[in-house]
Parts: structure tokens; sequence; C-alpha cells
DNA sequence: CTACAACTTCAAGTGAGCTTTAAGTCAAGG
DNA sequence: CCTTGACTTAAAGCTCACTTGAAGTTGTAG
């Protein structure tokens, strides 16, 4: 059973309009057509929420493109797979520190009970000299 | 002992384009000028790192300045800093999950010994199980 | 005095990642 | 056949976050 962009639009929250983008910038490959008409293999929508989640971590559509350009090449063992990840692993454990850091603030924030302004900044502080320290 | 922006841009690593800038969208205050020039406190460094780290983390520089802006508020305790914490957390939770799938598929990546790409895909399901269940 | 670097402003340009618009096509129902 | 609604395209427009360019000012050194 094929979809048609509007059945994939809404199964994957991703706006047809995007999904024509992200073809377009070839990070989609064209689908089959009935009638001048995208239809989709229903497989589309794994791709798609993966290519979801991997943008929202941060890589940039082109990235996103090498990294499932690497994953679909016929030619295994996929070395650009290997080599974008070690480029990038060192990159999302910064992410990862950073986002945790921040998460101490915001929950210091959470169960403020600071008089003065400057309590809070103290709080900050802390939670951020686990990064420099 | 005050710091020109050139001073600032270079211990901060923020180009002063952007420091004006900055200025200019309300996230950083007017400093005090000198001969019409920008004279800052050292205390704008730790501000600055501040802001690079929250921005980094996926903020944008509307929530940012709300962020510092509710930091900064007189008004004690800082009750736009706890809302912003509240409404934050879940989403800084999500990314630290999805980073952390992100950085098992990178790893099974890097170690990737698969014969097939169908391989590599099965290790890239298994790591976004964890999300899904 | 001149020369120079570092600053100043304001406006326009950039690149990523879409979204919107205009005009047209297709298949199904009445 | 006509209408309706979901699709099609190409091109223009939009937001974010800066960056760049042009033209002028300031302070210091020679």
């Amino acid at each position: 059973m094929a979809l048609t962009i509007g059945e994939v639009s809404r199964d994957s929250g991703v706006p047809a309009s995007t999904l024509r983008y992200w073809e377009s910038v070839g990070l989609l490959e064209q689908p089959g057509r009935v009638g001048g008409k995208r239809r989709y293999d229903p497989q589309i929508l794994r791709r798609i929420s993966l290519i979801v989640l991997i943008k929202r971590v941060g890589f940039t559509l082109t990235q996103t493109k090498v990294l499932l350009g690497g994953l679909s090449e016929r030619t295994p063992p996929p070395v650009i797979w290997r080599e974008l990840a070690r480029r990038k692993l060192p990159e999302i454990k910064r992410t990862l520190a950073e986002a945790s850091a921040i998460e101490q603030i915001l929950q210091a924030g959470v169960r403020c009970d600071c008089l003065t302004v400057d309590d809070c900044m103290r709080r900050v502080d802390v939670a951020l000299a686990h990064l420099t320290a």
C-alpha cells in the first residue's frame, strides 16, 4: 500500500512542503508517481523519524544527508558512516555535558527559594563549575 | 579596569559584530562609553559565557534574553526564572535522551564491523528502541 | 601635522531551512 | 461535464542570527 504525501505528512507530523523540500535537496529519495503525484512506500516513515531525530540533535540537513547516505551505501563496511561518527561523537558528548549543566541550572531555578538574585547567580555558577572544571 | 569591545571579543571568543548585535537586540546591556566607544566591566565575560552556553543547548536569542532577564530581575524570588525552567525542563530532558540515543547510534557506527548495511540499520533500530519504548 | 588601528553607525547581504503563493493538474463524486 | 480537494511546480518570501560594507570618528604614535 502506497501513501500520498498528505498521508505521510499526517503520519509523520512533517509538513508536505517540508517533505518536498527535503526531496529537492536530496535528503529523501524521489518516490514513485501515480498521475504525477508522489506515492510513498510506508518504509519512508521510519526514515523520516530518523531524519527528524538526527536533525533535532543538531545535525544540519547536509550532515544528515551524508549520514543517511553513508547508511544506505551499497559498499560495506560503511566508511563514511564511521568517519562521520568519529567526527561527530566528541561534539555530541559536549552537547550532552552542556545540556545536563543547563538541566542543573534549570532545576536549581525550579526549587529556587532565593531571596536575592545574587543567590540565584551563585547557584548558576556552581552548576557551570562542572563544565569549566 | 574597563575592557574595549575588541578585548571582550578576544577574551570571550565572540566576534565584536556579534556583541554589538546582541546589544542591539537587548541581550546585552548597553555598556558605558568613552569617546563614543564601548567600555565593558570584566563581569560581562561571565555573562557572555553563560549566553554562549545557553544558546548552544538550543535556546533562541529571545528565550535566552527572557532567561537572563529573569535572572537579573530586581524582584526576588524570580518567578519568571522558575516558570521558564518549568517550561524548558521537559524539553531539555528530551534533548538529553535523544542526544544519548544518537550517541549510541554513532558508537555503533564507530565499532561497526557490519558486512551489510542492513546490519547497521539493525543496530540503529536497537538504539532507537530506547526512545520509542 | 599625518598616519593608523580600532572603534562607531546604519544598511544591506548571507545561508539555512523552510513556507507561501500563484497557477495549474488529476481523480472521484454528483 | 462540473466541482471539489488533494495534489503539482517554480519562484518568491520569511525568520533567525549574524556578517559585511561603506563612511565616518577617536585616540595614540611619530
